[in-house]
DNA sequence: GACCGTGCTGAAACCGCTTGCATTGCCGCC
DNA sequence: GGCGGCAATGCAAGCGGTTTCAGCACGGTC
């Protein structure tokens, strides 16, 4: 069944060293013998066995890529571009699917019984301490979407959070909105600790904070029910995330509310599911292509050289207009 | 950096085949002397080498993930359990992510360097025959979503679109709706195909048929748009998925028609954005958790046993009412 | 013509693990 | 007490590759 080294070697009429090195780019054989290897291992459908190679070259050219969040919709985006990202480099998506773990210590122990070459974490829930025991592992890692700092302890590629709390706080201030809501995620998340952290900032005495259980859909809604039950409306809210937005929105026009004109909402992501026509978010767009770039660009960087001193990589959010918020004054 | 079989042989005082067996459930291994190996080995941090594991029993527990639909968000929960799936069977998914290409050589051959032990290729838009191809290179493979039938080439998880088309009619008709319209997806895909199949059997001349380009939103939308600058309306439309649904209510509301009082819409998947409160679009289920559950069933019997004839398995939709179909009368 | 550098090549060791086979020691049994 | 049987063990040969090293042929230089 399975074409080897050796076999082809038998047909070209030379040594398996040949073979090898006529696969290998940048070897010392001579072109003729490569020509004559490359016609051998065509006619018995030879490709060399990666994981052998892997053995002794201690590349596998295999990453890790750590996700939790299978329930927002922006997951999917970020998917699609950290796999095709990785193939791209000639390197294969090993996917470790978190879901509900919080113990990085099993993840970690697959991740080197495969010997991955790298691991990139991409989640904004987990603590950075997770990402940073992949680190102390031993595997070069780059976490995308976790807390930026002047000196972190593993690669981080993300937004800045604190700051984009104030634009989205600017930005309410800018439409005429004075007394404004924060709609975050789960309290423990860096991401809603930071982003209510630059709201708050902003937005001083105007502003008021509700969490949510979790970046989801049904969570956003609960939260905007609670709020509509508490009392004291804000006239616009500032929601960590799109689906949360989308959540509160569906809650609040449940509740008889119009969006913009009663209650306006600011989403934060800018996931393809926020410029459908029907939903049509104002929101802060996190540049999710530049992101996975950055990622990859690090961690190709940290493969070559592990010794590397981690680095936090901050890049700018935008607002993209669309019709929940109402017109600047 | 490495901990081998070798430094744990050593410091347990035993050969490396007994640590070889120790690791190995079911071998001959003295209680005492696995006792010790697995002393030794915790004291060392050793957890054995996949791959190089691999190279001799001829079982990577890698099994290829092969998937091209990343703007439908269903695929995100078809993602999450396939993952989780194979993950509690001690399998590792390695993603290959399609998007535009249509040639499997690339897929296939890059699967057999990694030397996946299986494949699923998830897809209702490749052609049964790209799947068959894993097959041909001696790969087991189980295709979701496919098109069934008595005798497949290869294995195939999937509804009967036929059904599924037919159900769709019969509930339309049941509403009192007489003038039907069928939005499929992209004309050459078999699921449309067949969907559209058994509307028009159900249906007969009160049938119209129109395809988007797409499974996706925008398309739906562009096939809605499409459908209404044409003159001659149906009262209802089946869409062959939830996100073209979700497309084509969007441009029937920005031409002023409400959904369902003027314009009847029912979808199919049921994927979990189907259900937000401020969507509620009645639609066929897809009993994904059922149909990854078989696929992964089947995909070990083939792993153990690559002889089995390949079988067809259909599994049933059922209505999920929400709101965008007018009662039964 | 001797010498040397250069470019190719093959033999053999090795990567980390499994496994067939032979060996050993121990047990129970007649 | 001798024997067969069996569980436990180690040796060594792989699995499919890469890589070091030494050897060889060739051409150019003095």
């Amino acid at each position: 069944m399975a074409v080897t080294l050796a076999l082809v070697a038998e047909r070209a009429g030379v040594s398996r060293s040949a073979v090898s090195r006529a696969f290998t780019p940048g070897a010392s054989v001579a072109p003729a013998t490569r020509a004559r290897v490359m016609l051998a291992a065509e006619a018995l459908g030879y490709s060399p066995n990666l994981l052998a190679r892997a053995l002794t070259t201690r590349q596998t050219g295999m990453v890790g890529l750590v996700l939790n969040n299978f329930h927002n919709p922006v997951f999917l985006q970020i998917f699609d571009l950290f796999t095709r990202g990785l193939q791209d480099r000639g390197l294969r998506p090993l996917l470790v699917n978190l879901s509900g773990e919080t113990d990085p210590a099993r993840s970690v122990q697959l991740l080197r019984q495969y010997s991955a070459d790298g691991v990139v974490v991409a989640s904004s829930e987990l603590p950075n301490a997770f990402a940073e025991s992949f680190k102390a592992a031993g595997i070069p890692t780059v976490l995308a979407f976790g807390r930026g700092s002047a000196t972190p302890r593993v690669d981080v590629v993300s937004i800045d959070n604190v700051e984009a709390g104030r634009m989205a706080a600017r930005a309410l201030l800018a439409r005429g909105y004075s007394r404004l809501g924060f709609i975050g995620g789960p309290e423990r998340t860096t991401t809603t600790q930071d982003r209510w952290a630059g709201f708050a900032e902003v937005a001083g005495a105007r502003a008021q904070l509700r969490f949510s259980q979790d970046y989801s859909f049904e969570a956003g809604r609960a939260a905007m029910q609670a709020e509509l039950g508490a009392g004291q409306m804000a006239q616009a809210y500032f929601c960590a995330d799109d689906v949360i937005s989308i959540g509160a929105i569906s809650a609040l026009q449940n509740a008889g509310h119009r969006v913009p004109q009663d209650i306006g909402i600011i989403g934060l992501n800018d996931m393809e599911l926020a410029g459908w026509s029907n939903i049509g978010l104002t929101t802060l767009r996190q540049p999710f292509a530049d992101m996975v770039e950055a990622v990859l660009e690090r961690l190709v960087a940290l493969m070559a050289d592990p010794g590397l001193t981690p680095e936090a990589r901050l890049l700018p959010c935008t607002l993209t207009e669309r019709s929940t918020l109402r017109p600047v004054k």
